[in-house]
DNA sequence: AGTCACGATGCAACCAGTTGCAACAATGCG
DNA sequence: CGCATTGTTGCAACTGGTTGCATCGTGACT
């Protein structure tokens, strides 16, 4: 699961910036934690890296941190297939929209980027008129290392 | 959001049983709950219908019974967006597999079924030699009578 | 730099979902 | 039809995530 590191650094917090969100250190933190992630990170994950950083910090503040960037669409939230309880999974949205598939015997998360999820969206903006803000596709199963 | 009846009445019932899954009063209510829903329903949703006709039903027993079903493959999982707090819903897996569309406005939910969602599916299967046990793509947006 | 308004934070109380465990009951067998 | 086996249940304790509220600090304006 490797997230490239394609975007300049700071750039959700100016991102954020620019739309006039107001910048603190705790949030400084956590968004640089997201951005720099090489995998899926959970809440607990985040809370004890920001925490290294910003002891201080609350995991009531990563929760709304994390919902004010899905409500910006700046990252995306996923399931995983609940592998490990019912946590969910972090991820900065790239202009490359990938499918995750999670092995349901080893727990590897596998990205799968495709033309036929980009076409499918585009039938439903057009078909259903419905206009897309986000969307996700995971897919559980078996691995080709460990199927039978 | 229309699930239609298609299957046998029981179904649910003799699928289990069949396959050596002891029945009992709470689970019989709590199928019979699933399997003629006409809307996803939450846990807490299940929870009220069962206790009308269970009164002694514990909530642990709606979970225990949730993961069964998921674990046989007979129900699907949503977060429909997690619109209104973490929640997750229900529904029977049909043979008509199908894309859910959350509108972040109102809330109404659409399925739409797609020969590209298919061949996406295949196209996983192929190509990253992954053996699909459950498949799900929700989208979320502005419907027709939401968007400005 | 000093002031201010209002958004963000931390804490505590809360709620949803999970897990351990002892009591219970469905099923198979004598 | 009663008995034993073994899976299922309810309860209680716990964990992860949410909400209300008083306090704090950012960023804008002087
Ligand atoms: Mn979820
Ligand atoms: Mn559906
Ligand atoms: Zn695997
Ligand atoms: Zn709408």
């Amino acid at each position: 699961m490797p997230l490239p590191h394609t975007e300049a650094p700071g750039y959700l917090v100016s991102n954020l910036a620019s739309r006039g969100v107001r910048m603190t250190r705790q949030r400084r933190a956590i968004l640089g934690i997201i951005e720099t992630a090489s995998h899926h990170l959970d809440a607990a994950q985040i809370l004890r890296k920001a925490q290294k950083q910003e002891p201080e910090v609350d995991r009531v503040t990563i929760y709304r941190t994390l919902s004010l960037l899905k409500r910006h669409g700046l990252i995306d939230e996923l399931d995983l297939m609940h592998l490990q309880g019912e946590k969910h999974f972090y991820e900065r949205k790239t202009p490359r929209e990938h499918v995750h598939m999670t092995c349901l015997r080893c727990g590897r998360v596998t990205e799968f980027e495709s033309r036929l999820f980009d076409g499918l969206k585009k039938q439903v903006q057009k078909e259903c008129r419905f206009q897309i803000a986000v969307a996700r596709m995971e897919i559980g199963g078996y691995c080709s290392s460990c199927r039978a």
